[in-house]
RNA sequence: CGGGGCGUGGCGCAGCUUGGUAGCGCGGGUGCUUUGGGAGCACUAGGUCGUAGGUUCGAAUCCUAUCGCCCCGACCA
């Protein structure tokens, strides 16, 4: 490509709309123009990138027996009201777009292509013979997010590679699964990424295992934990650790302890000569479940430690027949609102009385109360008295009635270990999730009744697995985790070219001509090069080509007169002048180093 | 939805407090000079001051409403 014909629209300031570096590196360097709130033009340059993501997919997904088609993205209402999710997604979270035809026909677009395509699996997949099969597209998403930001990192409308499979049996499943993870792991790695997968909380879409791949940035709206040795590595929605011990209570002989106006932990520790470690902090949190019942639960965790409320969602949602729609802090607004009768909020203990819950209330009148293990451990332990300005004693847990539910509603942290033996810890980074891959079972193919003939001859659910890929989102990713003060640095795997040509002065023939003859080999060797055929100062030149991140650059200057070039890297600007004759080779071999 | 911030040529901003008929840098065009890290000089084009209403002799500026965008929380590839 010659950019007098290729439309470079780099921008001297980035838009102040973009606040991280990697959507700013994208609106400056012109690959991406915004639309409207959470919604992108991908321009050539983006385009290119997505290409060359899209190919590295292809290429390993077909490498395990994937099969590729399109699916469409305007869903009929009808076929997710028999998944159940209609109600939910539409009116409900609001996440789908909908609108009715010129028939007052309900149709969404597309989050997700589960049910249109175990409807069409129901439909083609008629006997265990033809199993397993996978289906997958890279297609355009609809997903009305609450709140769209940055950029292409969490847009509406975004590109995802998904991807579904079908078998006859769990087992085969999950010999499957096992195979995509490892697919996974190449695609990432073929994309010049360094990606962590961690064990996740599989969320709405629902299933039993599940594995997120994250891209570690400091960007990153996710937390992963996971121990230098690689052992193990999960999203803290669901990691599960063992604190460090706590200091143990010698000597106490207070049972109330007065506490005026201490409040915070903290507080409580400084003026009482108290360790976190040896305070049971109380927190109360309302869930509202689908058949309309509302229950007050109380939370005890250690005090230096922090309530994972992921954790307490699927705890509750266990517990209860009906499912679990909201889980909220009770805070002070709550107080006006009839529940409750004087809630010493800062001073509350395990034994938080059931008779301060408002008998006209629309609640449940008792609590749930739920210990997490950090907590229920302690032999002996400092608490609310339930009493303003009063802390108290508590002896054990063993006086306090027996209805407590102990469970892990902790947040692991970095530093806990790992397991019992106490040899590995964990470290805490930021990541971006860029792939998800579930073992979602009959959940779908149930509701959708889409059935196989099995080798004994009966009917049975298909088993199915879903798996994602956020191709614009992992592209952006790719720059957060790929750049410097200058501009982007592409992994040269999905760098929209791989070399660019410029010419310091281009109305030089000399310079013109040697350009163009690198130009015409390199095409014709299918190196994707770019030629700077612009008439601009060669600084203007280098300055786009260091913010749009081409990996290579060949400069056709002053050496020209001696047919020697310069070819330098972008990422370290190391240079080698190389004559005329050896470019070619030099620069297969300069690049060949960038993949690993 | 709750909390915060912002809308002024393509991009970045000033002007608003204290109303007086819109300005700067970059970018665009033309010419000359320059040419290895976003050149210099001269000329030039380009703006319903987000939108609607109000106050006023007069509104980018004050008031009201409304729309859009960005950031912090619940959603997720």
């Amino acid at each position: 490509m010659r950019v007098t014909s290729f439309p470079l629209m780099t921008l001297r300031d980035a838009p102040s709309e973009a606040e991280i570096i990697s959507h700013k590196l994208l609106l400056q360097g012109g690959y991406i123009r915004r639309v409207s709130s959470g919604i992108y033009a991908y321009m050539p340059l983006m385009l290119k990138v997505i290409e060359k993501i899209s190919t590295i997919i292809d290429k390993e997904l077909i490498k395990i027996g994937c099969s590729k088609l399109l699916l469409p993205q305007l869903h009929p209402g009808e076929l997710w009201e028999k998944s159940g999710r209609w109600e939910g997604y539409t009116a409900g979270e609001g996440i789908m777009f909908n609108l009715k035809d010129r028939h007052e026909r309900s149709y969404g677009l597309a989050p997700t292509h589960e049910e249109v395509i175990t409807n069409i699996a129901s439909e083609i997949l008629k006997s265990y013979k033809q199993l397993p099969v996978c289906y997958y597209q890279i297609q355009t998403k609809f997903r009305d997010e609450i709140r769209p930001r940055f950029g292409l990192m969490r847009g509406r409308e975004f590109i995802m590679k998904d991807g579904y499979s079908f078998h006859s049996s769990e087992n085969d499943l999950k010999i499957f699964y096992k195979k995509m993870e490892k697919s996974y792991e190449n695609i990432f790695k073929n994309c010049g990424l360094e990606t962590i997968g961690v064990d996740a909380d599989s969320g709405a879409i629902g299933g039993a295992a599940s594995k997120e791949f994250m891209v570690t940035a400091y960007a990153g709206e996710d937390s992963i934990l996971y121990t230098k040795s690689g052992s193990y590595a999960a999203n803290i929605e669901k990691a599960v650790s063992i604190p460090k011990e706590s200091k143990p209570i010698i000597n106490f002989n207070k049972t109330l302890i007065e506490t005026p106006n201490q409040k915070a932990i903290e507080d409580i520790c400084k003026f009482n000569n108290i360790d976190a470690t040896q305070i049971v902090k109380v927190i109360l949190y309302l869930g509202e479940f689908e058949d309309n019942t509302k229950v007050p639960i109380a939370a005890c965790i250690r005090g230096d430690q922090n309530i994972n409320e992921i954790k307490m969602f699927n705890l509750l949602n266990e517990i209860y027949d009906s499912n679990l729609i909201n889980l909220s802090i009770i805070d002070n607004q709550s107080l006006n609102n009839d529940n409750l009768i004087d809630l010493p909020i800062g001073y509350l203990g395990p034994d938080i009385s059931d008779e301060i819950i408002n008998k006209n209330s629309q609640w449940e009148k008792q609590w749930i109360r739920i210990i997490d293990y950090s907590a229920s451990k302690l032999k002996s332990f400092i608490s609310g008295a339930n009493q303003v300005n009063f802390h108290k004693y508590f002896k054990s847990w063993k006086y306090l009635d027996d209805t407590f539910i102990t469970s892990d509603i902790r947040n692991a942290q970095e530093g806990d270990f790992v397991s019992s033996e106490k040899k590995e810890t964990l470290i805490e980074k930021k990541g971006i999730e860029i792939g998800h891959i579930f073992q979602l079972g009959q959940k779908y193919s149930e509701k959708l009744n889409a059935k196989f003939s099995s080798r004994n001859g009966g009917l049975e659910n298909l088993w199915m697995g879903c798996y994602g890929i956020g191709v614009t989102r992992l592209a952006q990713a790719a720059i957060e985790q790929n750049h410097d003060n200058e501009g982007i640095c592409w992994p040269i795997q999905i760098a929209p070219f791989n070399v660019v040509l410029i010419p310091t002065n281009f109305k030089d023939p000399l310079q013109k001509n040697l350009s163009e003859e690198i130009y015409m080999e390199f095409k014709k060797n299918n190196i994707d090069v770019l030629l700077d055929d612009r008439d601009e100062r060669a600084g203007v030149k280098f300055k786009d080509a260091d913010l749009i991140g081409i990996p290579f650059r060949i400069i056709i200057g002053r050496d020209s007169i001696n047919n020697q070039v310069e070819l330098v890297s972008r990422l370290n600007k190391n240079k080698l002048k190389v004559s005329m004759n050896n470019i070619l080779e030099s620069f297969i071999n300069e690049s060949k180093l960038m993949y690993n």
